[in-house]
DNA sequence: TATGAATGAGCGTTCATTCAT
DNA sequence: GATGAATGAACGCTCATTCAT
């Protein structure tokens, strides 16, 4: 067993840390070196630039997530409600007391469309994000209107982190990950995302449910 | 009667789209400068420096926002549904096509806490959106559930904005708008963003209400 | 009459001689900028980069050789083997005893093709002071044979100009600049760089011509 | 049945071809191990830095050319014309196609005298070749006007070669090589190189003369 | 012997800012 | 008020060199 952990890995570690809270523009190799013991110089010796640095950096956030929470929504021996459950709560772990927002929503912004490599990399972690919830939420909503559920809540819990950036309030976030989950409460249906945009009829009347 | 535009007023829209579409710190002055046709230094006759054109840049969209935005919700003139729809039209209509963005979301994530003046005005803008939904949303809810959903509302449009970064497809913001405005809708009930989550008794009877 | 020399100038001045005496990489912007008295940033208010101060540099060497060397040789009032003369005293008097060669020279060796902005100001360069030779030789050599002659006598300068560096004796300059003067002399006759490699019977019979 | 190349031989070769090619301001430690298979810190074990490796590339250029290429002038079997033309020979077929110029020449003007290890070196190399011209030449030029001639022909043959870099046109050395030869041509008269303003029969039989 | 990690100085460049004109 | 020159710190990056393994 290698000593976990190499060098290359405490620079990704760092680099994570450092572009996740204080951005893409504003994060120094400097400071990604100093964050992991180095001096600038070295840092070179594993990554080729900045941009490789910040790509492995999405790399490991996909991959992790990938891992730790979206795979959550893929074991078949679990009920849906049961994984999505377990997806949300992740979600909401995840992010609830973290300062300094989302790595993939923060450089979607700020660096938006002008670096491919992490154009590419964000948009494969929502994709990601948005299978998983689409796999808990076809048995009962169909593929077409789950899909678009699943976007709806992705796009709820992130704008949820964005906001906690501003009010420091958990609340926000964790009513988006509660009425996710709601979506397939008991007899439920409906719920939060996913009434709208759904033909009363075909709703369980909701003000019989109970949360 | 408004006096011509001043030079100042080209430097605070030329920053207001840069730091927008390219973000705080990935924009020089001299970029500013150069995008309402004057030399870096002259910038500086204007402003003490960059955070103060940025400061003015958030004063500005403050402003803005509220006036051509949120200032339509509280004409009570108007019943509370179409003021709702007049809103949500509005955001829709101010994000959907657009490319780069919402300076405040930006900024938020960017500089997150980091400069206090930033914060302020991100955090004056926020609620200036979740009073004007507030206000129409608590004849229905109730002062308190409406300030939730208000919130959550904020919550998901601003990260169908984000995810439209990447995603480049409008759709989740159109669904996120019509969500919101269904929240007011006929007989309604239910409703997108309104519904889980919330114990049945705080939450006035929305089926019993009308808009 | 404005004050003479800019402070672009002054760059320009300084970059040329160290590009000429320590080479193109071996020379640092900060070193360029100390040479005239600036600080390593306040070059780039005038320059671009560095390239453009070295195409600057190379412009300005161009400019100057083809007023103040080749030019001699364009003067029609002045009979052919006037203007030869002054045209070599002129390469004698501008290289015999300076260190560091000939830019020109300098820079085709060390930076080669790979910057094709160099190249080019090179070429016109040497292309400027064949055809200065070309045009005192044409009489008697005809234009083709005047052309080879003004490149062995190029040749050959620049090949001395090179050995100085090493030698630092200025005398094989000085013969090559007597040779080509000779190339026009008196009842003259071949010499020098002229002969050989010509079939005597292809060949003017030299001795016969006038000047 | 010398011993296979070794790896220090390796590194030498390599970067005699990169400091020829780049120039040795521009030719990384680095990039010399890269082309020899080994890495940066490898190269260490053989030389105690960059300044030696170069000077060994300056000893194996002056050994080789010693060996291949002036030594064809020393052998007394042979008449001088056929050694010069020998030699000529040589010289036209090492530098004709070649890109990147000459070692000692460019050396002798990117590094100039600032390093004394290489202009000693690069003295050497030039005294060789001068010695060599001169050795096949005296019998008939006698030895101070050998000597003369011989550096006129180095020079010529040098500046063929930076102007080879530009025009890449081989034409130029070519013409050098043949006047040189033409040096000790048959009933010979002019040449090239030699004559220098005087016409075959205004010229006093040169091998009569003293210096 | 060979490696690869690390260093630290220096490079070309950018940029917010100042200031004399 | 506007300019353009100048600054100086910092940035991303390169590189010759060292050294433990």
């Amino acid at each position: 067993m290698p000593t976990r952990k190499t060098d290359r890995d405490a620079v990704i570690d760092a680099a994570l840390e450092l572009f996740r809270t204080r951005g893409y523009h504003h994060t120094s190799v400097a400071e990604i070196a100093a964050a992991c013991g180095l001096l600038k110089g070295s840092v070179y010796h594993y990554f080729a630039g900045k941009q490789e640095i910040a790509a492995a950096a999405l790399d490991r956030a996909v991959t992790d997530s990938r891992e730790k929470i979206f795979g959550l929504a893929n074991d078949p021996a679990v009920p849906p409600a049961a994984r999505l459950r377990s997806l949300a709560d992740a979600v909401e772990r995840y992010f609830a007391g973290r300062e300094g927002g989302c790595l993939m929503g923060s450089l979607a912004l700020e660096v938006g469309d002008s670096i491919p490599e992490f154009r590419e990399r964000v948009q494969r972690y929502f994709d990601d994000w948005k299978a998983a919830l689409t796999a808990v939420l076809e048995g009962r909503y169909g593929a077409a209107r789950a899909g678009e559920l699943a976007e709806d809540a992705i796009a709820r819990a992130q704008g949820a982190i964005l906001l906690m950036e501003v009010t420091k309030d958990p609340a926000v976030l964790q009513r988006a990950c509660r009425d996710t989950v709601a979506l397939l409460d008991g007899v439920s249906k409906t719920g939060a995302l996913a009434a709208a945009g759904t033909a009363a009829k075909d709703r369980p009347e909701p003000w019989k449910q109970a949360s």
